[in-house]
DNA sequence: TAGCCTCCAG
């Protein structure tokens, strides 16, 4: 690199006469001719320059310490508190010195000291702005989103000799984009009268990065008509918009259009090119691509790191992990991320831990991802630490953090602690009432969930269609029929907002949970949009609640239709006939099952102790503890047995003749909420709660036996399973016997 | 004595 082709010692004395101050004079010191390289030099490395020229008295020159100036403000790890502290030790800073210290905070992490400078000049009336300084308070601007500002920046202007400067509309352009103005960015841009290749480049950047993917390829073409030569910075955007539109043909054609038109290939670009095929789905043209690559930076790694994690290969991303020559934050996010979405929380909060024993602090992505995982897991406690770790270390609370930490909150039972975040918060946004909305919802308080709906719109923020989805699955909780058939219906009338699959899927739930059956078939058959296998599925589930066995297997068959694989709907059916005693039909599935190669899902229930996360299958036995676990298993059925409790036999959902009912009987203490509350009992002193979370229903069985065993022990369990919580306490839970 | 605007990963 540069910097290491310069000169490591920098001598302290001068070298024409060792005074230092005769023959050419100061300007002539090595010292200062480094600076003059200031683009490759570190700031440790011109600190190392500051203190002979200090002791020399070099200093004292106005030249000598602009250049200072420069060096702490623009070299690329620049030190903005000692280029603060040489400002202010120049008696008289010109304008030139003013618009570095104002252009070096306008790109760092807080442009608001650039506006303040700005303000300052100004204000004490040392310099009127001129054509620089204009591009870098707007950009300051930029980076706060900062309307305001920005608008009376642009009026300044517009009133100065430089009201035309096609760098001072480019940066405008930029900065209304940036504040998500976009009608105001394409104002600017079209009055702009002598347009270069950064006007047209700002604006279909700014189309791009919104994803109206459509204008920004108009506007290449419209580039192309009005004779303007794309460079690599126009590329890079447009397979940006290739890229988000996965509209790879394009991609492919721009693609060669580089290579044809010899633009200029740095990294960027041809790391855009691998985004532009990671993006369209393509892992192989983008292991082509980098294989080919002769330079790779970090962004090159993590594309191809995380193009692997969304394709779902993991062994694939774990490699190019290991292969990096450096990780950093984004890398370890790529990697938690990609495990957490992939349904593999554990390994995810797994590498989260590994990623603090390295040299890359967790930002604001980092935790939205662990607080996923853990929610996943159901892992309060290793939730809670992560909410401590963000105070801590002052993470401020914005929408994205405040709306997972709620999430986590509720998805880990801890109902309370979602809403003291929600209630700690000044402002609010759509994501973050939604989720509170979910919150409740999934605690079965439909009628919380609803006030809270009200109080969103009286606070002026619209909901969207995940509000919808939280609000019907609330009433479909709480068995709101009346309600949700209402907030269904008002959503395209009132809320302008088109009720997607999802939407349907949630109604079809809450007329089947009540028993409305034949009207939810109907409903399916009246859908003005493409029928999903979830609307189906949430009929079959309410055939199987009300052993409705008819419109089951007609629900399955259209379910299955529409997804051949989908094991669920096997189970469900088999479920069904299971409740109903129809042992032939049981054996029949499950044939039809092993001919199409399915499997039913495990039962899985995770309880949390003391940080640790420990996962039981059905009849495990792999636990450490086991012994102790059965051991405690029988003394509770024992116990239960003696407060009159019988097994449901119906709930064993493999066929087992009906003369083994003892083997039923095993089976079903088996299950694994079971083993997961026995644990509980075992290793969670009291009076804390028992947090069990499950990946499939709790079954009717299990669900019977946690309220005996909540008030026979007297202790509180909650359960999480794969649609809501149950609050066991005193002999009933919180779900009313309604799920 | 100088410099400004636009682009890629999680």
């Amino acid at each position: 690199m540069a910097t290491q082709m310069l000169p490591l010692h920098i001598p302290i004395v001068p070298t024409n006469n060792g005074s230092g101050r005769g023959g050419h004079g100061f300007r002539d010191h090595p010292g200062l001719a480094l600076l003059d390289g200031y683009r490759f030099i570190h700031a440790e490395r011109v600190k190392q320059i500051h203190a002979p020229m200090l002791r020399l008295g070099l200093f004292s020159d106005f030249h000598n310490a602009t250049k200072l100036l420069t060096a702490y403000s623009l070299s690329p790890y620049s030190n903005l508190v000692y280029a603060r502290r040489v400002f202010d030790q120049i008696p008289q800073p010109n304008l030139y010195s003013w618009n570095t210290l104002i252009r070096a905070h306008a790109s760092s992490s807080d442009p608001l000291i650039a506006l303040i400078l700005f303000a300052r000049m100004l204000h004490f009336g040392f310099y009127t702005p001129d054509k620089f300084t204009y591009p870098f308070a707007i950009k300051a601007a930029a980076g706060l989103s900062a309307l305001k500002v920005g608008s009376a920046l642009h009026g300044m202007a517009v009133k100065s000799p430089f009201h035309s400067d096609v760098f001072i509309l480019n940066s405008l352009i930029h900065f209304y984009a940036a504040c998500g103005e976009l009608d105001l960015a394409y104002q600017v841009f079209e009055k702009t009268p002598q347009k270069d290749v950064v006007s047209w480049n700002s604006i279909i950047t700014a189309f791009s990065q919104a994803g109206r993917c459509d204008e920004a390829l108009d506007l290449f073409r419209e580039m192309g008509c009005r004779d303007f030569r794309p460079n690599d910075v126009t590329m890079v955007s447009i397979l940006s918009a290739c890229g988000k539109k996965g509209d790879m043909s394009l991609g492919r054609w721009i693609h060669s259009y580089i290579e044809t038109n010899d633009i200029h290939k740095d990294v960027i670009l041809v790391n855009a090119m691998l985004d532009m095929y990671v993006k369209c789905g393509s892992m192989e043209d983008a292991k082509q691509l980098f294989d080919k690559m002769t330079e790779r930076d970090a962004f090159s790694w993590t594309t191809m790191l995380a193009g692997y994690t969304k394709a779902g290969e993991l062994d694939a991303a774990r490699l190019v992990f290991d292969d990096m020559p450096h990780h950093d934050i984004a890398s370890w996010n790529a990697l938690i991320s990609g495990y957490e979405q992939n349904g593999r929380p554990k390994e995810a909060l797994a590498f989260f831990h590994e990623s603090q024993l390295s040299d890359a602090r967790p930002d604001q992505v980092t935790l939205v991802a662990s607080l996923s995982a853990s929610s996943q897991l159901g892992a309060l406690e290793l939730g809670c630490w992560i909410h401590t770790y963000m105070e801590k270390n002052n993470f401020k609370l914005n929408f994205h953090l405040a709306t997972s930490l709620i999430d986590m909150y509720s998805k880990c039972g801890d109902l309370e602690k979602a809403l003291h975040v929600f209630r700690s918060l000044e402002k609010k946004d759509v994501f973050v009432w939604s989720a509170m909305i979910a919150g409740l919802a999934m605690h079965g308080k439909g009628d919380a969930a609803l006030d809270l709906f009200l109080q969103m719109q009286d606070d002026g923020i619209q909901p969207n269609h995940v509000t919808f989805t939280n609000v019907l699955r609330a009433c479909s909780h709480a068995g709101l029929v009346s309600k949700g058939r209402l907030f269904f219906n008002q959503m395209q009338p009132i809320y302008g907002i088109e009720p997607r699959v999802e939407h349907y899927g949630c109604m079809v739930d809450i007329l089947g949970r009540a028993g409305l059956l034949e009207e939810a078939k109907e409903f399916i058959e009246n859908m003005p949009i493409t029928t999903g296998a979830s609307t189906w599925g949430a009929l079959l589930a309410a055939c199987v609640l009300h052993k409705n066995v008819e419109l089951g297997e007609h629900a399955c068959e259209r379910l299955l239709e529409l997804e051949p694989g989908n094991d669920g709907a096997y189970v469900l059916l088999s479920n069904l006939y299971a409740k109903t005693g129809k042992w032939d039909g049981v054996a029949r599935l499950r044939k039809l099952m092993q001919d199409a190669g399915l499997k039913k899902e495990p039962g899985c229930s995770s309880v949390e102790v003391n940080g640790v996360v420990h996962e039981f299958l059905v009849g495990d036995t792999s636990h450490s503890q086991s012994e102790k676990i059965y051991l405690k298993l029988d003394e509770i059925t024992s116990k239960l047995k003696e407060v009159g409790y019988t097994p449901d036999c119906a709930q064993v959902l493999q066929y087992i003749e009906e003369e083994e009912k003892s083997i039923k009987e095993r089976a079903l203490y088996l299950h694994s909420e079971k083993l997961a509350i026995a644990y509980g009992l075992i290793s969670i002193a009291s009076p804390a709660p028992i947090r069990i979370a499950k990946n499939l229903r709790i079954c009717d069985d299990c669900h019977s036996a946690a309220k005996l065993i909540s008030s026979v022990y007297n202790r509180e369990i909650c359960l999480r399973d794969r649609y809501r919580f149950h609050h066991f306490k005193d002999g009933s839970c919180s779900c009313m016997d309604y799920w």
